[in-house]
DNA sequence: GACTTTAGTTTCAGAAGGCTACTAATTGCC
DNA sequence: GGCAATTAGTAGCCTTCTGAAACTAAAGTC
């Protein structure tokens, strides 16, 4: 049976599907929820869109269902209609992908039960959502230079070394440490505040929050060497 | 009357939209299809996907059908699901960007009628459409460093004053010459043919193929200055 | 032959980025 | 108290990248 005949004809209508990423104890974690029917097959918050609502609007309130709070980002990732499965049997889902800063604790205990996150190196999807996270890992990495991403993934305030560890913990690779904080200063995104965290051994860090001053006009030149074949 | 209550109940089946593009004369062309039973509105070219047919299959014979070929690079935009006018009143268009290195002239004069090459500038599109040209142009210039657009726009062989021009035209801004073919010789992405080019006045130029050769994993460090607010 | 136009290279100065090594402030242990 | 360990943050060096200008090269035009 081909995987084509076991969802059998394609649905007519598409889910807005959702990839909602916090981060925590330094792993990304997902949001995931198990269905209530089956054998408990984890899945991505998904929703069918009601007719002549923006896909938007629809991502937005399953941010706001999954997690109990608006995700300080969230941006459409692209639409798949392949053929893999999906718990809908949409022929077509749009992908969303939201980070959050902090996962809220208290009232995500009480939503509990069929809803989780997940470290996303563990988190079990399969079929569709299985290429929907990985596209959206990889999508992340991507739109990391051109959105505030690794910002909100965070506390309102944070030390330099909490931004950094973020933006390694995206890439998947590590930085160095004194060009991070240069880089940093010269594009005015961040501005300490006048607190001081100290976490346990060594000396306190300055805590800083986001606030980008000016915005040099981004005109570069062409970078050839992510090109490839 | 609102939007969505003009265009009614949500159709329930989607579209595949494309937006083709060539170079034409150092302009940036798209191709366009008028409605034959309508006032002759121009839209892009789009199409139904047959049931359980991937997006990307549909997008690809989209192109065929619409410029007579193959085009040298295609990817999926992004899903809209806005309120604006479809000429299929589809809920939900999915958009694919795609690029063609010559129209192919004999061809395209058979098609004829319905269809033609319009500026981006002047292509006169409405609705969702208009839209969907504007972020193709837009993630045209986003994704220049990480696919082959600019060499797919032109024929196999060319001048790197052609390539430069290209670059040029998708990003709207003029590249400094010494510069450009110091990265483009640094990243083995061209190789020089035995053959030169006379355009009229001034010394001929030598024709290039693409030819990348190696690539070099693109471990980078973070740009903060594409962030802004 | 002199002038114009386009191709292509060279040189230089400044900016950006990576590396090492340094100072600073705290905790834990003796 | 004193010292090692640990983390934060900075300074200097040096290489690479990049933009500006000036240069050479080869064609057409007058």
């Amino acid at each position: 049976m081909t995987p084509a005949a076991r969802r059998g004809a394609a649905s007519a209508s598409h889910s807005v599907d959702l990839v909602l990423l916090t981060s925590r104890d330094g792993v990304l974690h997902v949001r995931v929820e198990r269905a209530a029917g089956a054998r408990g097959a984890v899945q991505l918050p998904w929703a069918t869109p009601r007719s002549g609502e923006a896909l938007a609007t629809t991502a937005r309130q399953l941010a706001k269902r999954a997690a109990g709070s608006e995700p300080g980002w969230i941006e459409q990732l692209q639409a798949f209609g392949d053929q893999l499965k999906h718990p809908a049997a949409a022929g077509l889902s749009v992908a969303y992908v939201a980070v959050l800063s902090a996962p809220v604790t208290a009232a995500e205990s009480k939503r509990g039960g069929s809803a989780a996150w997940m470290s996303v190196a563990a988190a079990g999807l399969t079929g569709r959502h299985a290429a929907i996270l990985a596209a959206a890992l990889e999508a992340l990495r991507e739109r990391l230079d051109g959105a505030p991403i690794a910002f909100k993934l965070l506390p309102s305030t944070f030390t330099l070394s909490e931004l950094q560890g973020t933006y390694e913990l995206l890439l998947g690779w590590s930085l160095h440490k004194a060009s991070f904080r240069r880089s940093l200063q010269a594009a005015y995104l961040v501005e300490p505040t006048d607190e001081w965290r100290s976490e346990g051994r060594g000396r306190p860090a300055q805590l800083y929050r986001f606030a980008p001053r000016k915005r040099r006009q981004g005109r570069r030149g062409v970078r050839f060497d992510f090109l490839g074949g």
